[in-house]
RNA sequence: GUGGGCGUAGCUCAGGUGGUUAGAGCGCCAGGUUGUGGUCCUGGAGGCCGGGGGUUCGAGUCCCCUCGCUCACCCCA
């Protein structure tokens, strides 16, 4: 008999069940079915060029992403999850990926060039919303070690891959160069004084904006900004020559390899690091108001911001959640479960539901049974329910006769007798039947 | 951080202007079929109607507060 909480005036009240926090979410299965699939085909494109996984843990030291990010970004400003540890150094959740990768690269100084891909959660204190969590998933690669322009491309060519090979059509490849620190700061202080005229244009909230970092103003979104900025001065045209030489052979190769890319002068990322080629995804799929699914860009200046030497590097980071959200906006990369090879519904004392079952997984087949001594009907409910192909019934007679009753559960074949000795293998070659 | 919308069963949702014991579909459990799932039939379990306070003879319904979810702004994956 279980306990019941006796119920009444006098009993306690049961308490609130815990939700999980604000912005998380469980992924259950069989979702979780398409996040497996879905790491698997970014690992393999991955690896196939030669990045290696890289494990870093979730949090950092804060300044690790102060100094990498930027002190004046708005997810190290106001977002990131920032504590202290019990004692008294500052912690931070990684906000994105790149900062710990190049923190991991400057402390290993693996060979270079270096490629790595990481699969990892990343936190960001922001009020939720479509496609916006404070949890978030992102895979990703970063390059350190070549500016060669055609490392750019390889970069975007994966990420490029992976929605293709991922059945994406519906989306645009966004790309900008930044400059680097020779031609960035005139331009800046040109476009800062060509808005600083037009300030009566543009929103109220740029105005403090113009004296910290005039670019964010390019990607404001209101009609009124981008009326007042059309005809502003480009920073595609204000680079150095070494930044529109490398800017215009990534422009080449990603024509070469058929990537289609528009550029696009207002594409301002928000990290501190990026210098010269930045790009985003955005998917034209999603209905939601947060459509970028990736985007990343070029940090030459970022290792040493870390404290390690002048390396050159590249990057993006993919959102897991955003693309699974194209993925369903476009009615591409379905759900499908992998079905079990068998399910045991024994009948006779369970003891061969226990054994065959092992037996069975151990000859690497996929099986599953039922516990608690259920009816047979309910057994072969669970069997239906499973997606077993076939179900392997053991009553008194099997067991007598040393014998399985073998029903299929998907076609209307007629169901078989098969000696106890021979059910692996019939199994198995059924398995291989239906591929 | 700032606004709008919504909170009723595990899920999706009904419940005109307050009025007996709060409903449906799906799902779950059991039986019909004591050895056969998926169809069908019958029955059952499962609800502090998000929480607290107020108005009222009476509140799922009206008012206030609060929490949660959600959409949008900001920003980003």
């Amino acid at each position: 008999m279980r306990a019941q909480s006796a119920k009444g005036p006098g009993a306690p009240r049961p308490a609130e069940p815990p939700q999980s926090p604000k912005g998380t979410h469980d992924i259950l299965w069989p979702e979780s079915v398409r996040w497996e699939r879905l790491i698997g085909t970014f690992a393999s494109l991955s690896e196939r060029a030669a990045y290696g996984l890289i494990q870093s843990p979730l949090f950092e030291y804060a300044e690790v992403f102060r100094r990498g990010i930027g002190e004046g970004s708005e997810v190290v400003g106001k977002e990131m999850y920032e504590f202290a540890d019990r004692d008294g150094k500052m912690l931070a959740l990684r906000p994105e990926g790149t900062a710990s990768v190049v923190r991991a690269y400057v402390q290993h100084r693996p060979p270079l060039p270096w490629k790595a891909w990481y699969v990892t959660p990343a936190f960001r204190h922001e009020n939720p919303q479509g496609l916006r969590y404070r949890q978030h998933h992102q895979v990703g690669v970063e390059a350190l070690g070549a500016s060669d322009p055609d490392l750019d491309v390889e970069v975007i060519s994966i990420a490029d891959d992976f929605f293709v090979a991922l059945g994406l059509r519906r989306y645009e490849l966004k790309i900008n160069s930044m400059g680097d620190e020779v031609c960035r700061p005139a331009y800046v202080e040109l476009l800062r004084s060509v808005l600083l005229e037009r300030r009566a244009e543009l929103c109220d909230e740029h105005w403090e904006r113009l004296e910290a970092n005039p670019l964010r103003v390019l990607d404001c979104k209101r009609a009124a900004c981008r009326e007042a900025t059309t005809d502003v001065p480009r920073l595609v045209d204000s680079l150095c020559e070494p930044c529109a030489t490398h800017f215009s052979r990534v422009r080449e190769g990603l024509a070469a390899l058929e990537i289609e890319a528009v550029l696009d002068h207002r594409l301002v990322r928000g990290f501190d690091y990026y210098s010269r080629t930045t790009f985003e995804f955005a998917s034209a799929a999603i209905t939601a108001s947060q459509n970028g699914i990736g985007g990343g860009g070029r940090y030459d200046g970022l290792v040493e911001m870390l404290g390690g030497p002048a390396t050159p590097g590249i990057g993006f980071g993919i959102g897991i959640e955003r693309v699974l959200g194209a993925c369903d906006a476009e009615g591409v990369f379905p759900l499908d479960t992998p079905a079990l090879d068998a399910f045991v519904v024994d009948v006779a004392g369970g003891a061969c539901a226990r054994d065959l079952t092992a037996e069975l997984r151990r000859a690497g087949l996929r099986a599953d049974r039922a516990f608690d001594g259920r009816s047979m009907k309910a057994q072969m409910k669970l069997a239906d329910r499973s997606g077993a192909r076939v179900a392997l019934i053991v009553g008194p007679d099997e067991l007598a006769a040393g014998t399985v009753s073998l029903r299929p559960l998907r076609t209307a074949s007629d169901q078989q007798i098969v000696a106890l000795n021979d059910v692996i293998a019939v199994v198995a070659a059924l398995r291989e039947d239906e591929r």
